[in-house]
RNA sequence: GGGCUCGUGGUCUAGUGGUUAAGACGGCGGUCUCACACACCGCAGGUCCUGGGUUCGAUCCCCAGCGAGCCCA
């Protein structure tokens, strides 16, 4: 045994083993190991944003303590680790960074940008992870921006493509008419302004008028449908109809939908194509046709007919005046108006459709609802989500993005007909605008020149292959597919696990996970979403600056039921950082006893009746802990642990088997064999959970007593059955009971603990009970320093009364249902003195109102109590079991 | 507006169709007891969100409402 530190200091040990582990290379998949069972993780990667979230310390906790327990019980572990690096904010960052716009530079060198600062980011949160103990096999990392991961992503397009289930349409998108660009919804910035509103006639065709209010009258022509609610009574005789659109006359129908609000303008709505965001829902919804009514430039187009060309602005004020003129405008008020404007040059932001590339989905829907039914989610309810989720979808999956920093498109169009030239599986990696097609024309035309593709596609085409990828795809090692554990956090199930689902449904016909494991959201101590606005904010550098990582991991671990929110919480790291001292002090102490113990042969020991108490619970918490962590309650398995080894191993087990530690012999040698077993197979149960402590206990008190260079490649504790024992957990539970009423009493006398007591009398008219009492007198005695202890049967100095008779709700009910009202009512006029001798022999006939009950002996409780007569002795009425201790005074 | 989830002592969580609803933190009182005062012993503190229903019995199951979270629109 090596030199015993007096203190655990957690800024010593983490750095230490950390680095040992690396050097012993513990966590690596063995990939030549073909008898070990595979345990294969699908972690997700993650965005590297640069900053290490609390959120993803608590999904990485739970993921690490996953695969730390299943390397112990014999699983060969796969712990990857990737970064999903495309992705706008990176863009938005550099763009920040340098002070420059993405159409400032060439996008080659834009993209450099974007994969300098991901380098940074990727840096510092490796570090972090790290630093947390997150057992990674870091041979597996990947990025999703280097050529190897993202030829994966472009072969599985082309591959999608041939099988028909990638092809190109037309979809609304958010657009900038002045930097004539798309932008996504996260570019968009909302400004309140004041706009008009018009209330314009559009004539019905079977006579008279209806009055709609719009605040883009210019969008007129693009009209395709003329919405109220479907209650308004107002308009229902007009739902079907025939209604003409001015100023050129188009007629559309009359519906009704719920989404118009019956209290905005003249509770009569028109749709366009796109006025906006609720047109686009009502075009899915009910498959309008589309005009396309403003081009890219924010112009009119020949939809417009004779404003073609015109400004948005023109042709509204153009438009207007002309319906003036016919009388057809009402009138006119004043709106204020959340307006979406493009966050760099503050343009108000048009909806339009343009060009894009999608995923089949909706075809596949059905099997992906089906086969999400087959994979375990935990918790449960998880499933539900993913399934209204896919439910709900309309539209296919949109997978291109008019961005710089994503997985190219490997599409060229032929300069002639246009014909859409995808590439050969062969030649990717592909950037479409630097390589040239593998073909030398055109197979339709001829034309020998192409225009490449210059949209990316959506991050999720890359982190949605993750699966696939760790196993090798296009190369499958079957082995490593399906993975076992899918971890994700509530709020991108979603997103994440329909789309790893459907796309690997697509690409390869099957489920890629068996196990969904969700973890909740974490939130400020405030119980709001963390947010640096909010100042709730903690990182998990600052977290883990206070006591070290194992503690910050007990927080995550114990904050909340699986899946359920957690509130970030010093209070609960700080408590894990107690609970490592305590069981730091009680190992130290124990330690003591622990030389030659492992060779102990608990056959010919002497064990006491704390000692098969300990023992048996030791084994009952191996067991349920066991049970705990391959059901991924994390909370439930560490609670456990901790208040065996606080409760009941410190406080009580520890202290009753002192006296028996400073002598020799077969008793003695029996304590010290628990205090051995206790300790290291508690350390190995908290290995997962507090990986470095686990480790320092393991290397000072055990390394000298076993091969295994590290506690995380021991193995499991299993629990041994036969010393699981009702008898012996009962015996400990009466000797528990007697030492703690009498250490409250000496405690409350102001008496030292430690202080002898000349003469003591458990008494207890219940003959089995006394039987298993003088069975622990030894150790009670022992404890208590008890000089001369009895346990009597007779009794001797007192007076038994019966205080009350209580109903045992659980036998009544059922007995006689409704009438149990009516039976406690008849007891309560009862004497209790009574009610007990009767119930003694047996039974007892209750008659109330003409009812007769059969009460038998279990229906009902006696509680008694004791009194003294004459004589100086000290009474504790100890009340499970029911037992009284005397003591003289 | 839709889907899912949650509402339990001052705070944060656990749990359950049945007797006295569990724990941690905080509060209060006591003890330096030979591993640990970052400890130990004890005490106080609850309409288990509200209303209705099912049941002999509901904090738990069902319905409605209110409030919160996540995702979607």
């Amino acid at each position: 045994m090596s030199e015993i530190p007096k203190e655990y200091l957690p800024f010593e040990v983490e750095p230490k083993w950390q680095g040992k582990w690396t050097e012993w290379d513990i966590y690596r998949f063995n990939r030549e190991d073909r008898e070990k069972p595979t345990f294969i993780i699908d972690t997700p990667p993650p965005y590297p944003s640069g900053e290490f979230h609390t959120g993803t310390a608590l999904n990485w906790t739970y993921i690490d303590i996953v695969a730390r327990y299943k390397r112990m019980r014999g699983f060969n572990v796969l712990f990857p680790q990737g970064w999903d690096c495309h992705g706008l904010p990176t863009e938005v960052q550099v763009e920040k960074k340098h002070g420059i716009k993405k159409s400032d530079v060439p996008a080659e060198k834009f993209r450099e940008l974007c994969v300098q600062l991901t380098e940074d980011n990727i840096k510092h949160m490796k570090e972090e992870m790290k630093s947390l103990g997150f057992s990674i096999d870091w041979s597996t990392e990947y990025r999703t921006m280097d050529p190897t991961y993202y030829s994966r992503t472009q072969k599985s397009f082309v591959r999608l493509y041939n099988k028909g289930l990638i092809y190109r349409g037309e979809h609304p998108v958010n657009w900038c008419p002045r930097c004539e660009t798309a932008i996504a919804d996260a570019e968009v910035e909302y400004e309140d302004r004041e706009t008009t509103l018009s209330f314009i006639k559009f004539k019905l065709t079977d006579g008279g008028y209806l009055t709609i209010a719009t605040t883009r009258p210019e969008f007129l022509p693009a009209c395709v449908v003329v919405a109220v609610h479907p209650a308004d009574e107002r308009y229902a005789k007009y739902v079907g109809k025939k209604i003409e659109v001015p100023p050129f006359g188009q007629v559309v129908e009359v519906i009704a939908d719920e989404e118009v609000d019956p209290e905005f303008g003249t509770g009569v709505v028109m749709v366009c194509t796109f006025g906006d965001k609720t047109d686009v829902r009502w075009v899915k919804k009910h498959k309008l046709p589309i005009v396309k009514l403003i081009d890219g430039r924010g112009r009119m187009t020949a939809a417009a007919k004779n404003y073609e060309g015109q400004t948005i602005k023109e042709s509204r004020k153009n438009m207007l005046e002309k319906l003036e003129a016919a009388d057809l405008v009402e009138k006119t008020e004043k709106l204020p108006q959340n307006v979406g404007s493009c966050w760099r040059c503050k343009t108000p932001v048009e909806i339009i459709s343009v060009p894009q590339w999608f995923m089949r989905v909706l075809d596949l829907n059905e099997k992906v609802i089906e086969k999400s039914k087959n994979v375990r989610w935990v918790p449960p309810h998880m499933l539900d989500r993913i399934v209204e989720w896919t439910r709900a979808m309309d539209w296919d999956w949109v997978i291109s993005r008019q961005r710089v920093f994503a997985t190219p498109i490997p599409v060229w169009y032929c300069s002639g007909c246009k014909e859409t030239i995808v590439a050969e599986e062969n030649q990717i990696p592909v950037i479409p605008w630097k390589d040239n097609p593998s073909i030398e024309k055109c197979p339709k035309c001829g034309e020998k020149t192409f225009e490449p593709e210059r949209d990316v596609l959506d991050t999720w085409m890359d982190s949605s292959l993750t699966i696939a990828s760790h196993a090798g795809w296009p190369d499958l090692d079957p082995r490593l597919f399906p993975a076992d554990l899918q971890p994700n956090g509530t709020d991108i199930i979603r997103t994440w696990d329909y789309y790893l689902m459907v796309r690997h449904l697509a690409l390869l016909g099957e489920a890629p996970y068996k196990t969904v494991l969700v973890n909740g959201m974490v939130v400020g101590s405030d119980g709001r979403k963390m947010s640096k606005s909010v100042g709730n904010y903690v990182d998990t550098t600052q977290a883990r600056g206070k006591y070290g990582a194992d503690a910050v991991r007990q927080w995550a671990a114990i904050g909340a039921s699986t899946g359920s929110d957690i509130p970030f919480s010093w209070k609960d790291v700080e408590f894990g950082h107690r609970f490592m001292i305590k069981f730091w002090n009680a190992s130290k102490f124990a330690s003591q006893n622990f030389e030659g113990t492992k060779n102990l042969d608990p056959e010919k020991l002497k064990f006491t009746p704390v000692d098969r108490w300990i023992l048996s619970r030791l084994n009952r918490i191996i067991k349920q802990s066991t049970a705990w962590l391959d059901d991924y309650q994390f909370n439930h398995a560490m609670r456990e642990v901790q208040n065996f080894i606080w409760h009941e191993f410190c406080d009580m087990y520890i202290e009753e088997v002192k006296h028996r530690l400073y002598g020799e012999g077969p008793t003695a040698d029996a304590a010290r064999y628990c205090l051995y077993q206790v300790v290291l197979n508690a350390t190995k149960m908290l290995a997962p959970f507090m990986p470095h402590f686990a480790e320092e206990v393991y290397q000072i008190f055990f390394i000298s007593d076993f091969s295994d260079v590290s506690v995380h490649t021991s193995e499991w504790p299993s629990a041994k059955e036969e010393l699981i024992d009702e008898e012996s957990e009962e015996l400990g539970k009466i000797t528990n009971a007697i030492v703690s009423a009498t250490r409250q009493f000496k405690s409350g006398r102001q008496m030292a603990l430690a202080q002898e007591l000349d003469e003591v009398e458990i008494y207890s008219p219940n003959e089995s009970l006394l039987e298993k009492a003088k069975e622990c007198s030894g150790d009670v005695a022992g404890t208590l320093r008890i000089k001369n202890l009895k346990v009597v049967s007779k009794k001797p100095k007192l007076i038994e009364s019966i205080k009350s008779i209580e109903p045992n709700y659980s036998k009544l009910g059922p007995k006689f249902k409704k009438d149990v009202g009516l039976l406690l009512q008849a007891l309560g006029e009862m004497d209790p003195e009574k009610v007990a001798k009767e119930l003694v022999k047996g039974k007892l006939v209750i008659e109330k109102s003409g009812k007769k009950f059969n009460v038998s002996a279990e229906d009902l409780k006696v509680v008694k109590e004791v009194g003294v007569a004459g004589e100086k002795v000290e009474i504790i009425d100890v009340r499970d079991p029911p037992l009284t201790i005397f003591i003289k005074t």
